[in-house]
DNA sequence: AAGACGGGGGG
DNA sequence: CCCCCAGTCTT
């Protein structure tokens, strides 16, 4: 870029351009010179640092929409090195939209499992279906087209439009939020609604014409690998000299946190019930946590206090003779908005009934978690108990 | 505006 | 143990 000059001036005219602002002033409030002049100077340091700092990632070597669209839903809430497995198992077994709206739920759903906010699986079949009945599996590029399919908010609308299509929209994620706030020392906290429209305008107002796909990434990888949450690493920061967080030293305690929340604990019992090397898994109802899941027999309300009162409350829960419970470990699991103490029982079940259970549609018999959709917690429970089962053995 | 929705990485 | 993440949808 010819105008690397160009921009370091406009870089050192802006920061005492705004240095005479107030911290808390939006930059839309500013003159539009100034927001012209932090936009071509803070992309002209952003770029190049991108092109040579950026990670290696599977879905950055396509423009394929389709591909970007299944990576940009794993990566909601979900961390980079978690998604790259799960991302290139799902491309394998559904290299296109057409393939993906042909497959049964149950199946996308078996990829997805472990990932988490597992309406998200649901949502990308769904859509796939639509792309395919809407847009004859031609998957759309614009953001407000995007942001009409089921699962698309206005991030993943602007990330895939964008990085697919060069469209000049930008994105705003945790990453993006930080980096704002600290670049203009917005002391907000990002999880308010009303900081949030702010931070969206803000954005808006500084993604460039040229290589918006690229830039919206840059900012996001500046938010994950150096201007991070706790420790932002401004020596190694391409925008240091624009930023006025670091300026007056405030990286620290911008954005503001937001006070911690307790997280409640639930207690339940699950009973890992053998019938010859395979395990009774029985489907969760189709609403709230994990719904449509499956998952050992759970007594989730009240759960038994001791063995016997086990015994007679997972009989009652099957309608059916469950013998032996003995408890085996009690695990336990950690989410985001609670905390789950599993105590785990093993039992065992005669064939003439457990047969009737797979009759009446109340549990299928499995030898391996994975062959159905289950969450990491009853991953857990199985391994528990197969790890018990070797034991006695 | 607030809550529900999973799971894991990293300090 | 705590924080927070390439968010979306519902209430």
């Amino acid at each position: 870029m010819s105008a690397g000059l160009t921009d370091r001036q406009a870089a050192l005219a802006f920061a005492p351009a705004i240095s005479t602002m107030t911290a808390m002033k939006a930059p839309h409030a500013m003159q539009p010179k100034h927001v012209k002049m932090l936009k071509r100077s803070f992309t002209a340091l952003l770029l190049p640092w991108f092109d040579t700092n950026k990670r290696p990632m599977p879905w950055r070597n396509t423009r394929d929409a389709y591909a970007i669209w299944v990576s940009e839903v794993m990566l909601q809430q979900t961390q980079v090195a978690t998604v790259i497995p799960y991302f290139e198992r799902f491309l394998r077994r559904f290299p296109s939209v057409a393939d993906l709206a042909a497959a049964p739920l149950h199946d996308v759903l078996v990829l997805w499992a472990g990932l988490g906010y597992y309406r998200r699986a649901k949502h990308l079949h769904k859509c796939a279906c639509t792309v395919v009945n809407l847009y004859g599996g031609v998957f759309p590029t614009d953001a407000a087209s995007l942001q009409e399919l089921p699962g698309i908010g206005r991030y993943t609308a602007a990330a895939i439009a964008s990085i697919a299509a060069d469209q000049s929209v930008a994105v705003l994620d945790g990453n993006v939020k930080r980096v704002l706030a600290r670049l203009l020392a917005l002391r907000v906290d990002v999880s308010r609604p009303a900081a949030t429209a702010r931070l969206w305008d803000i954005a808006e107002s500084l993604v460039p014409l040229a290589r918006p796909g690229d830039y919206n990434q840059a900012m996001m990888e500046l938010g994950a690998t150096v201007c991070l949450p706790q420790s932002p690493r401004c020596d190694a920061c391409p925008a240091q000299s624009l930023c006025r967080a670091a300026a007056c030293g405030r990286q620290h305690d911008i954005p503001r946190k937001r006070p911690a929340r307790v997280t409640p604990t639930m207690h339940c019992a699950a009973a890992a019930i053998r019938h010859g090397n395979r395990w009774l898994l029985v489907q969760r109802p189709n609403e709230g946590l994990w719904n449509g899941l499956w998952e050992l027999p759970t007594i989730w309300s009240r759960p038994p206090r001791d063995t016997a009162a086990a015994q007679r409350a997972f009989c009652k829960l099957l309608a059916g003779k469950v013998e032996k419970i003995r408890p085996i470990v009690t695990l336990q699991h950690q989410l985001t908005h609670r905390r789950i103490d599993c105590t785990l029982f093993a039992g065992e079940m005669k064939a003439s009934q457990a047969k009737a259970m797979v009759q009446a549609s109340r549990g299928r018999w499995v030898s391996r978690a994975d062959e159905l959709p289950t969450s990491r917690l009853t991953a857990k429970l199985i391994a528990a108990a197969s790890a018990a089962l070797r034991g006695v053995k």
